[in-house]
DNA sequence: TGACATCTTCTACATTTGTAGTAGCATTGC
DNA sequence: GCAATGCTACTACAAATGTAGAAGATGTCA
């Protein structure tokens, strides 16, 4: 499942609260971008054509739905820059992030807190992607 | 500069050497996909009306050269998709990375060689991206 | 009860992207 | 000198993407 730049923003409304209504999305996206209000609706309608999300009828309006996570978008997203950009590996882009993003210390640290936190729990690996 | 996906694996195989011509480029590419030649042209000429590379002649035939570096095609990537995806800040996207991804073990241990390396080198910090 | 505001469903259309064909010019091997 | 080969420049065209208008159904408030 792979979603469109405008598609993200749509999700990314709806990740942030749903059900919702596309006005509700539209309010959202208000600050962000100036689309008509049929553009959302578009938008909505082949978000639900790629089982991206579902459309409900409360009373005589649509409310929608993810259906697709916020974790599976990112997965996906993640994994094709990984292989279009990052020959495939996750070590060239961890290589890359801290080579070339120059992490602030506070970013460093954390980092540093969270990878000893994930050691410790490394037995419990789930299969992946 | 925002690159396409086909676009991505022409400069890819310009990346993995160059200057190279079309030719070496297709032959390069043979494994990966299976372009016809003229395609191959056309994705280089949209490449270079985006500036993305360079091209000269030696003697009949065209070379192609990246001006695109690699390193800034992947920070531009990797943006695009941070904002995208995730909230615009590095930190989601690790915190993504060390929670969903189960990086093996020794990814984990590369990582925090990496870490302690850069966490050597702070004190140069060039401003970003 | 009619005028305005809203929704929904369809349709439309420009641009971008992926993919390639055609035709003309040059090179080369006979 | 000419046929095969390879290269370049142009053109083409379908699918995906971004963006939105038109028309019909309905709710709503004076």
């Amino acid at each position: 499942m792979k979603l469109t730049e405008a598609e993200w923003q749509i999700m990314n409304a709806l990740w942030s609260g749903s059900p919702a209504t596309a006005r509700q999305i539209a309010d959202r996206l208000g600050e962000e971008v100036n689309w008509a209000y049929t553009t959302i609706k578009t938008m909505l309608t082949r978000l639900s054509d790629k089982n991206a999300i579902k459309e409900a009828k409360a009373g005589k309006v649509s409310v929608y739905e993810p259906i697709l996570t916020r974790q599976a978008a990112r997965r996906n997203a993640l994994k094709g820059l990984v292989n279009q950009a990052f020959d495939g590996a996750f070590g060239p882009l961890m290589h890359f992030l801290l080579e070339d993003q120059k992490l602030s210390d506070n970013q460093k640290e954390e980092l540093m807190k969270a990878l000893e936190q994930t050691e410790g729990g490394r037995e419990q690996k789930k299969e992946g992607v």
